[in-house]
DNA sequence: CACAATTAAATTGTGCACAACCTAACGGTG
DNA sequence: CACCGTTAGGTTGTGCACAATTTAATTGTG
């Protein structure tokens, strides 16, 4: 259909330029909080779970200690996270907003229905989209080839 | 559904993890190949055409020359591509596979088809799904908020 | 209790994504 | 021809993704 790229029938690619496309989106909401959308995420859950160890934190985003360790150092140093040794368990780190982090919730709570809406899909398509999203991430994930 | 983790909702979420999964899959592949996925997207662009200018690779790909100009710098180091400059407009640069090049589409000629398959979806599925990932880029694409 | 195996984070190194800036080349107009 | 605005790539700097290694704490077993 379009020009000939050797691209046209890769899933992976649409995937791949779908997601930065995505992420492209939420730029300018997210550079006017300061943060990144990976810092975003990790927020979600962070804002959602009250207090979270980095651990749980990797395994709900599909990250490693290489990429949260450096994030939330950054979080922090924004005053927007806390990290506390666990008491029990002292090789574990804890991770919770800072009143500072709690307020970023409020001024960002309608970022994603607004983006969401942005991108003018039917509720089905939508839904359909999103189920399918989970299906090949669940795969994927599975796969060992 | 999932245990509470405030991403449920979040279409762009799922995109990043399906896509990170994603090339996850082909990444066996591409290491046994020495190179990376967007090195992969990126050959395959140049297969296709047999000679490319980096503003169309660009365009193709989604990936400005920040991203390009050491990408391709990879490839060239590894003798798998060769960049000349134009002989008409010298600020262009043209960009074509040697002959190991060459050899690596050969090489991983089966691998797009081999990997989808590797999702068990159906060709509904599939096709459902490329089709929405094409709208949503394309609507984020040009939406300007 | 001592010690090996495991686990949690952090660190290091490579490469991509993207913004911002820079330089050279081109193209048109006076 | 000289100048100006535009275009093509490259460079620099920040942050993410991920593999591999390291360190410290914990757990299990003799």
């Amino acid at each position: 259909m379009d020009e000939a790229t050797g691209l046209e029938a890769m899933l992976c690619f649409e995937l791949y330029t779908a997601s930065r496309a995505m992420t492209g989106l939420y730029r300018p909401a997210l550079d006017a909080a300061g943060i990144t959308y990976p810092q975003y995420v990790a927020l979600r859950v962070i804002w959602q779970r009250g207090s979270v160890k980095v651990t749980d934190l990797g395994a709900t985003l599909h990250l490693d200690s290489g990429t949260l360790s450096p994030l939330l150092k950054r979080l922090e140093g924004q005053n927007l996270v806390h990290r506390t040794r666990g008491e029990d368990d002292k090789r574990t780190v804890w991770v919770s907003a800072t009143p500072e982090g709690m307020l970023l919730e409020q001024q960002l709570a309608d970022l994603p229905e607004r983006l969401a809406c942005a991108l003018d899909l039917s509720v089905e398509d939508f839904t359909t989209l999103y189920h399918l999203l989970g299906r090949v991430r669940g795969t994927a994930t599975a796969s060992n080839l």
